[in-house]
DNA sequence: AAAATATGTCAATAAAGCTGACATATCCTG
DNA sequence: CAGGATATGTCAGCTTTATTGACATATTTT
Protein backbone atom coordinates (compact mmCIF):
# COMPACT_ATOMS: atom_id res chain seq x y z
CA UNK A 1 0.00 0.00 0.00
CA UNK A 2 3.14 2.33 -0.18
CA UNK A 3 4.75 1.04 -3.18
CA UNK A 4 5.03 4.51 -4.53
CA UNK A 5 7.91 7.09 -4.40
CA UNK A 6 8.30 8.82 -1.44
CA UNK A 7 7.13 12.56 -1.92
CA UNK A 8 9.36 14.17 1.09
CA UNK A 9 7.46 17.75 -0.22
CA UNK A 10 6.38 19.99 3.20
CA UNK A 11 2.89 19.71 2.37
CA UNK A 12 2.79 22.81 -0.09
CA UNK A 13 -0.28 24.49 1.11
CA UNK A 14 -1.42 26.47 -1.92
CA UNK A 15 -3.47 28.21 0.31
CA UNK A 16 -6.60 30.41 -1.00
CA UNK A 17 -6.29 34.54 -1.01
CA UNK A 18 -7.88 36.63 1.99
CA UNK A 19 -6.41 34.96 4.67
CA UNK A 20 -3.05 33.41 5.96
CA UNK A 21 -3.16 30.69 8.82
CA UNK A 22 -0.67 28.94 6.49
CA UNK A 23 -0.61 24.83 7.11
CA UNK A 24 -4.80 24.86 7.38
CA UNK A 25 -6.12 23.58 3.65
CA UNK A 26 -8.79 25.88 3.02
CA UNK A 27 -9.23 24.88 -0.48
CA UNK A 28 -9.78 21.95 -0.25
CA UNK A 29 -12.15 22.32 2.78
CA UNK A 30 -14.48 24.22 0.69
CA UNK A 31 -14.18 22.45 -2.30
CA UNK A 32 -15.39 19.29 -0.33
CA UNK A 33 -18.23 21.87 0.96
CA UNK A 34 -19.67 22.77 -2.03
CA UNK A 35 -18.86 19.41 -4.14
CA UNK A 36 -21.18 17.50 -0.95
CA UNK A 37 -23.71 20.37 -1.03
CA UNK A 38 -24.40 20.24 -4.59
CA UNK A 39 -24.12 16.39 -4.75
CA UNK A 40 -26.61 16.08 -2.17
CA UNK A 41 -29.38 18.58 -3.75
CA UNK A 42 -30.14 16.52 -6.83
CA UNK A 43 -31.72 13.90 -5.20
CA UNK A 44 -33.24 16.31 -2.25
CA UNK A 45 -35.62 17.34 -5.10
CA UNK A 46 -36.95 14.03 -5.98
CA UNK A 47 -37.20 12.74 -2.44
CA UNK A 48 -39.22 16.37 -1.55
CA UNK A 49 -41.57 15.60 -4.45
CA UNK A 50 -42.26 12.15 -2.46
CA UNK A 51 -42.63 13.99 1.10
CA UNK A 52 -39.11 11.66 1.94
CA UNK A 53 -36.26 12.96 3.39
CA UNK A 54 -32.20 12.45 3.49
CA UNK A 55 -32.78 9.95 5.74
CA UNK A 56 -35.27 7.80 3.74
CA UNK A 57 -32.76 8.32 0.85
CA UNK A 58 -30.02 6.85 3.00
CA UNK A 59 -31.91 3.50 4.35
CA UNK A 60 -33.64 2.85 0.53
CA UNK A 61 -29.54 3.31 -0.67
CA UNK A 62 -28.22 1.12 1.74
CA UNK A 63 -30.70 -1.69 1.90
CA UNK A 64 -30.32 -1.91 -1.99
CA UNK A 65 -27.06 -1.92 -2.01
CA UNK A 66 -26.83 -5.29 0.65
CA UNK A 67 -30.31 -6.75 0.43
CA UNK A 68 -30.77 -8.74 3.97
CA UNK A 69 -29.06 -6.43 5.74
CA UNK A 70 -30.54 -6.26 9.20
CA UNK A 71 -31.77 -3.33 11.33
CA UNK A 72 -28.96 -3.69 13.55
CA UNK A 73 -26.45 -3.66 10.22
CA UNK A 74 -28.23 -0.45 9.31
CA UNK A 75 -27.84 1.28 12.27
CA UNK A 76 -23.86 0.51 12.49
CA UNK A 77 -23.44 2.05 8.68
CA UNK A 78 -25.65 4.91 9.82
CA UNK A 79 -24.37 5.67 12.84
CA UNK A 80 -27.18 6.54 14.17
CA UNK A 81 -30.15 5.05 17.32
CA UNK A 82 -32.63 2.89 16.67
CA UNK A 83 -35.67 5.40 17.38
CA UNK A 84 -34.35 7.89 14.42
CA UNK A 85 -34.28 4.47 12.34
CA UNK A 86 -37.99 3.28 13.00
CA UNK A 87 -39.49 6.18 12.09
CA UNK A 88 -37.96 6.47 8.66
CA UNK A 89 -37.78 2.86 7.78
CA UNK A 90 -41.71 2.35 9.45
CA UNK A 91 -42.21 5.08 6.61
CA UNK A 92 -40.47 3.19 3.63
CA UNK A 93 -42.31 0.02 4.61
CA UNK A 94 -45.48 1.06 4.56
CA UNK A 95 -44.86 2.89 1.17
CA UNK A 96 -44.30 -0.77 -0.11
CA UNK A 97 -40.36 0.42 -0.63
CA UNK A 98 -38.51 -2.09 1.91
CA UNK A 99 -39.89 -5.32 2.91
CA UNK A 100 -38.66 -7.64 6.08
CA UNK A 101 -38.76 -11.14 6.71
CA UNK A 102 -37.60 -12.73 10.10
CA UNK A 103 -33.86 -14.03 9.79
CA UNK A 104 -33.87 -17.77 8.46
CA UNK A 105 -31.30 -18.18 11.42
CA UNK A 106 -32.11 -16.14 14.12
CA UNK A 107 -35.82 -14.92 13.72
CA UNK A 108 -35.28 -11.69 15.96
CA UNK A 109 -33.67 -10.18 12.97
CA UNK A 110 -35.72 -8.76 10.88
CA UNK A 111 -33.76 -8.96 7.03
CA UNK A 112 -34.26 -5.78 5.05
CA UNK A 113 -35.17 -5.74 1.27
CA UNK A 114 -36.10 -3.58 -1.42
CA UNK A 115 -38.74 -4.32 -3.44
CA UNK A 116 -38.86 -3.75 -7.04
CA UNK A 117 -40.35 -0.28 -6.32
CA UNK A 118 -37.65 0.32 -3.82
CA UNK A 119 -35.11 -0.81 -6.16
CA UNK A 120 -36.76 1.72 -8.98
CA UNK A 121 -36.41 4.42 -6.36
CA UNK A 122 -33.04 3.99 -5.23
CA UNK A 123 -31.81 3.54 -8.89
CA UNK A 124 -33.67 7.51 -9.45
CA UNK A 125 -32.03 8.38 -7.00
CA UNK A 126 -28.86 7.38 -7.34
CA UNK A 127 -28.84 8.66 -11.29
CA UNK A 128 -28.24 12.61 -11.31
CA UNK A 129 -25.58 11.80 -8.94
CA UNK A 130 -24.05 9.07 -10.88
CA UNK A 131 -24.26 11.38 -13.72
CA UNK A 132 -22.54 14.33 -11.90
CA UNK A 133 -19.55 12.66 -10.17
CA UNK A 134 -18.92 11.10 -14.35
CA UNK A 135 -19.42 14.77 -15.70
CA UNK A 136 -17.12 15.39 -12.92
CA UNK A 137 -14.26 12.85 -13.67
CA UNK A 138 -14.73 12.90 -17.42
CA UNK A 139 -13.60 17.26 -17.08
CA UNK A 140 -11.32 16.04 -14.38
CA UNK A 141 -9.24 14.03 -17.03
CA UNK A 142 -8.20 10.51 -17.15
CA UNK A 143 -7.09 8.22 -14.63
CA UNK A 144 -8.69 10.64 -11.99
CA UNK A 145 -11.45 7.73 -10.97
CA UNK A 146 -8.56 6.45 -9.20
CA UNK A 147 -7.45 8.69 -7.82
CA UNK A 148 -10.53 10.11 -6.58
CA UNK A 149 -11.47 6.38 -5.14
CA UNK A 150 -7.83 6.83 -3.18
CA UNK A 151 -8.53 10.07 -1.93
CA UNK A 152 -12.11 9.14 -0.62
CA UNK A 153 -10.80 6.22 0.67
CA UNK A 154 -8.32 8.18 2.51
CA UNK A 155 -10.86 10.17 3.70
CA UNK A 156 -12.32 7.81 5.92
CA UNK A 157 -12.13 6.96 9.44
CA UNK A 158 -10.66 3.93 10.29
CA UNK A 159 -8.39 3.61 7.02
CA UNK A 160 -5.25 4.28 8.22
CA UNK A 161 -3.03 2.22 6.20
CA UNK A 162 -3.39 -0.73 7.55
CA UNK A 163 -6.48 -1.82 5.49
CA UNK A 164 -9.43 -3.43 7.23
CA UNK A 165 -11.48 -1.21 9.16
CA UNK A 166 -14.21 -2.38 11.26
CA UNK B 1 -6.13 20.13 -20.29
CA UNK B 2 -5.68 16.42 -22.42
CA UNK B 3 -2.26 16.36 -22.59
CA UNK B 4 -2.47 12.44 -22.12
CA UNK B 5 -3.88 9.60 -24.30
CA UNK B 6 -7.54 9.39 -24.70
CA UNK B 7 -9.18 7.22 -22.34
CA UNK B 8 -12.20 5.41 -24.26
CA UNK B 9 -12.65 2.99 -21.94
CA UNK B 10 -16.88 3.24 -21.69
CA UNK B 11 -16.76 3.97 -17.97
CA UNK B 12 -16.16 0.71 -16.62
CA UNK B 13 -18.08 1.04 -13.33
CA UNK B 14 -16.71 -0.96 -11.21
CA UNK B 15 -19.90 -1.78 -9.20
CA UNK B 16 -19.37 -3.53 -5.73
CA UNK B 17 -21.22 -6.97 -5.15
CA UNK B 18 -24.91 -7.50 -4.44
CA UNK B 19 -26.67 -5.01 -6.99
CA UNK B 20 -25.96 -5.02 -10.85
CA UNK B 21 -27.69 -1.85 -11.91
CA UNK B 22 -25.31 -0.98 -14.05
CA UNK B 23 -24.51 2.83 -14.92
CA UNK B 24 -24.87 3.85 -12.05
CA UNK B 25 -21.18 4.85 -10.15
CA UNK B 26 -22.58 3.62 -6.73
CA UNK B 27 -18.45 3.00 -5.49
CA UNK B 28 -17.90 6.81 -5.98
CA UNK B 29 -20.97 7.88 -4.57
CA UNK B 30 -20.35 5.77 -1.10
CA UNK B 31 -17.05 6.62 -1.12
CA UNK B 32 -18.42 10.54 -0.86
CA UNK B 33 -20.89 9.67 1.91
CA UNK B 34 -18.64 8.15 4.01
CA UNK B 35 -15.83 10.66 3.49
CA UNK B 36 -17.93 13.34 4.05
CA UNK B 37 -19.05 11.80 7.17
CA UNK B 38 -16.40 11.17 8.74
CA UNK B 39 -14.93 14.79 7.09
CA UNK B 40 -17.35 16.42 9.63
CA UNK B 41 -17.23 13.96 12.42
CA UNK B 42 -13.91 16.26 13.85
CA UNK B 43 -15.32 19.68 14.16
CA UNK B 44 -18.53 17.96 15.35
CA UNK B 45 -16.87 16.78 18.27
CA UNK B 46 -14.96 20.27 19.40
CA UNK B 47 -18.08 22.28 18.07
CA UNK B 48 -20.43 19.94 20.67
CA UNK B 49 -18.10 21.01 23.74
CA UNK B 50 -18.40 24.35 22.99
CA UNK B 51 -22.48 24.13 23.13
CA UNK B 52 -22.37 24.99 19.03
CA UNK B 53 -23.52 22.87 15.94
CA UNK B 54 -22.46 23.06 12.91
CA UNK B 55 -24.12 25.74 11.36
CA UNK B 56 -22.00 27.71 13.87
CA UNK B 57 -19.24 26.06 12.23
CA UNK B 58 -20.25 27.44 8.77
CA UNK B 59 -20.59 30.84 9.91
CA UNK B 60 -17.44 31.19 11.41
CA UNK B 61 -15.52 29.43 8.62
CA UNK B 62 -17.02 31.50 5.61
CA UNK B 63 -16.88 35.03 7.58
CA UNK B 64 -13.24 34.10 8.44
CA UNK B 65 -12.41 33.11 5.27
CA UNK B 66 -14.03 36.15 3.93
CA UNK B 67 -13.91 39.29 6.01
CA UNK B 68 -16.04 41.73 5.69
CA UNK B 69 -18.87 39.44 4.10
CA UNK B 70 -22.70 41.02 4.89
CA UNK B 71 -25.22 38.91 5.95
CA UNK B 72 -26.87 38.90 2.37
CA UNK B 73 -23.38 37.67 1.18
CA UNK B 74 -23.46 34.78 4.42
CA UNK B 75 -26.69 33.59 3.03
CA UNK B 76 -26.20 33.27 -0.76
CA UNK B 77 -23.09 31.04 0.41
CA UNK B 78 -24.91 29.00 2.45
CA UNK B 79 -28.24 29.08 0.92
CA UNK B 80 -30.56 29.16 4.04
CA UNK B 81 -32.93 31.87 5.08
CA UNK B 82 -32.40 34.72 6.95
CA UNK B 83 -34.15 33.83 9.87
CA UNK B 84 -32.24 30.19 9.89
CA UNK B 85 -29.24 32.79 10.17
CA UNK B 86 -30.03 34.91 12.72
CA UNK B 87 -30.56 32.63 15.30
CA UNK B 88 -26.72 31.22 14.99
CA UNK B 89 -25.31 34.44 14.03
CA UNK B 90 -26.37 36.06 17.14
CA UNK B 91 -25.33 33.04 19.59
CA UNK B 92 -21.68 33.75 17.78
CA UNK B 93 -21.91 37.69 18.28
CA UNK B 94 -23.14 37.03 21.74
CA UNK B 95 -20.26 34.89 22.21
CA UNK B 96 -17.96 36.82 21.44
CA UNK B 97 -16.44 34.60 17.73
CA UNK B 98 -18.29 37.53 15.37
CA UNK B 99 -18.45 40.89 15.44
CA UNK B 100 -20.76 43.53 12.80
CA UNK B 101 -20.01 46.68 11.70
CA UNK B 102 -22.04 48.95 9.33
CA UNK B 103 -21.37 48.72 6.25
CA UNK B 104 -19.07 51.88 4.77
CA UNK B 105 -20.57 53.06 1.94
CA UNK B 106 -24.27 51.48 2.85
CA UNK B 107 -25.17 51.66 6.37
CA UNK B 108 -27.60 49.52 5.94
CA UNK B 109 -25.10 46.75 5.23
CA UNK B 110 -23.76 44.70 8.44
CA UNK B 111 -20.56 43.53 7.76
CA UNK B 112 -19.00 40.86 9.63
CA UNK B 113 -16.10 39.64 10.95
CA UNK B 114 -14.56 37.36 13.20
CA UNK B 115 -12.95 38.25 16.28
CA UNK B 116 -9.00 36.67 17.46
CA UNK B 117 -11.07 34.18 19.27
CA UNK B 118 -13.25 33.61 16.33
CA UNK B 119 -9.98 33.37 14.43
CA UNK B 120 -8.63 31.00 16.87
CA UNK B 121 -11.99 28.87 16.49
CA UNK B 122 -12.10 28.60 12.76
CA UNK B 123 -8.64 27.54 13.02
CA UNK B 124 -9.10 25.33 15.11
CA UNK B 125 -12.32 23.68 13.85
CA UNK B 126 -10.35 23.52 10.54
CA UNK B 127 -6.96 21.98 11.80
CA UNK B 128 -7.83 18.37 12.15
CA UNK B 129 -10.03 18.74 8.60
CA UNK B 130 -6.75 19.92 7.41
CA UNK B 131 -5.17 17.09 8.83
CA UNK B 132 -7.23 14.73 7.58
CA UNK B 133 -7.16 15.78 3.95
CA UNK B 134 -3.38 16.40 3.93
CA UNK B 135 -2.81 12.31 5.32
CA UNK B 136 -5.61 10.99 2.91
CA UNK B 137 -3.66 12.92 -0.16
CA UNK B 138 -0.30 11.71 0.99
CA UNK B 139 -1.56 8.33 1.10
CA UNK B 140 -3.20 8.65 -2.44
CA UNK B 141 0.42 10.12 -4.11
CA UNK B 142 1.98 12.71 -5.34
CA UNK B 143 -0.53 15.03 -7.94
CA UNK B 144 -3.57 14.07 -5.87
CA UNK B 145 -4.03 17.07 -4.66
CA UNK B 146 -4.70 19.02 -8.27
CA UNK B 147 -6.89 16.00 -9.55
CA UNK B 148 -9.08 16.33 -6.55
CA UNK B 149 -9.24 19.79 -6.86
CA UNK B 150 -10.29 19.63 -10.09
CA UNK B 151 -12.57 16.97 -9.30
CA UNK B 152 -14.50 18.37 -6.58
CA UNK B 153 -14.75 21.59 -8.62
CA UNK B 154 -16.56 20.25 -11.48
CA UNK B 155 -19.07 18.21 -8.68
CA UNK B 156 -20.15 21.84 -7.93
CA UNK B 157 -23.33 23.42 -9.77
CA UNK B 158 -22.51 25.43 -11.66
CA UNK B 159 -19.09 24.82 -13.13
CA UNK B 160 -19.58 24.06 -16.16
CA UNK B 161 -16.58 23.92 -17.79
CA UNK B 162 -17.10 27.38 -18.84
CA UNK B 163 -15.07 28.33 -15.48
CA UNK B 164 -16.11 31.57 -13.40
CA UNK B 165 -19.06 30.83 -11.27
CA UNK B 166 -21.37 33.04 -9.70
C1' DA C 1 -42.38 61.40 0.03
C1' DA C 2 -42.52 56.80 -1.54
C1' DA C 3 -40.48 52.62 -2.84
C1' DA C 4 -36.94 49.45 -2.51
C1' DT C 5 -33.33 47.23 0.10
C1' DA C 6 -30.68 45.09 4.12
C1' DT C 7 -31.31 43.46 8.20
C1' DG C 8 -33.64 41.91 12.47
C1' DT C 9 -37.19 39.47 14.89
C1' DC C 10 -41.51 36.99 16.35
C1' DA C 11 -44.15 32.86 15.77
C1' DA C 12 -45.26 28.50 14.12
C1' DT C 13 -43.80 24.29 11.77
C1' DA C 14 -41.00 20.38 10.04
C1' DA C 15 -37.23 16.93 9.55
C1' DA C 16 -34.10 14.25 11.66
C1' DG C 17 -31.57 13.31 15.07
C1' DC C 18 -31.21 12.25 20.37
C1' DT C 19 -32.13 9.93 25.35
C1' DG C 20 -34.74 7.12 28.41
C1' DA C 21 -37.89 3.62 29.34
C1' DC C 22 -40.16 -0.36 28.47
C1' DA C 23 -42.37 -4.38 25.69
C1' DT C 24 -41.82 -8.63 22.88
C1' DA C 25 -39.86 -12.29 20.80
C1' DT C 26 -36.16 -15.23 20.46
C1' DC C 27 -31.83 -17.29 21.46
C1' DC C 28 -28.30 -18.94 24.57
C1' DT C 29 -26.54 -20.73 28.86
C1' DG C 30 -26.32 -22.91 33.15
C1' DC D 1 -36.41 -25.30 32.03
C1' DA D 2 -35.36 -20.72 34.10
C1' DG D 3 -33.01 -16.63 33.49
C1' DG D 4 -30.26 -13.55 31.05
C1' DA D 5 -28.79 -11.61 26.76
C1' DT D 6 -29.99 -10.00 22.22
C1' DA D 7 -32.73 -7.90 18.23
C1' DT D 8 -36.22 -5.27 17.42
C1' DG D 9 -40.20 -2.17 18.19
C1' DT D 10 -42.40 1.67 20.32
C1' DC D 11 -43.88 5.59 23.42
C1' DA D 12 -42.75 10.15 25.01
C1' DG D 13 -40.24 14.14 25.10
C1' DC D 14 -36.27 17.02 23.71
C1' DT D 15 -32.78 19.44 20.50
C1' DT D 16 -30.86 21.37 16.31
C1' DT D 17 -31.35 23.19 12.12
C1' DA D 18 -33.92 24.43 8.73
C1' DT D 19 -38.41 26.28 6.85
C1' DT D 20 -42.39 30.05 5.79
C1' DG D 21 -44.96 34.14 6.85
C1' DA D 22 -45.44 38.53 8.80
C1' DC D 23 -43.83 42.62 10.27
C1' DA D 24 -40.40 46.29 12.17
C1' DT D 25 -36.44 49.42 11.47
C1' DA D 26 -32.98 51.83 9.20
C1' DT D 27 -31.21 53.44 5.09
C1' DT D 28 -30.78 54.22 0.29
C1' DT D 29 -32.75 55.21 -4.13
C1' DT D 30 -36.07 57.18 -7.06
Amino acid sequence: MAGQPKDTRPELAAIAPGNDDGVIDYEIIELLFFAYRDFISDPDAILERRGFGRAHHRVVHFVDREPGMTVADLLETLKITKQSLARVLKQLIDSGYIHQVAGPEDRRQRKLYTTREGKAFAHALAEPQSRRIAAALAKTGPGARETVKRFLGGMKTGSDTSGTDR
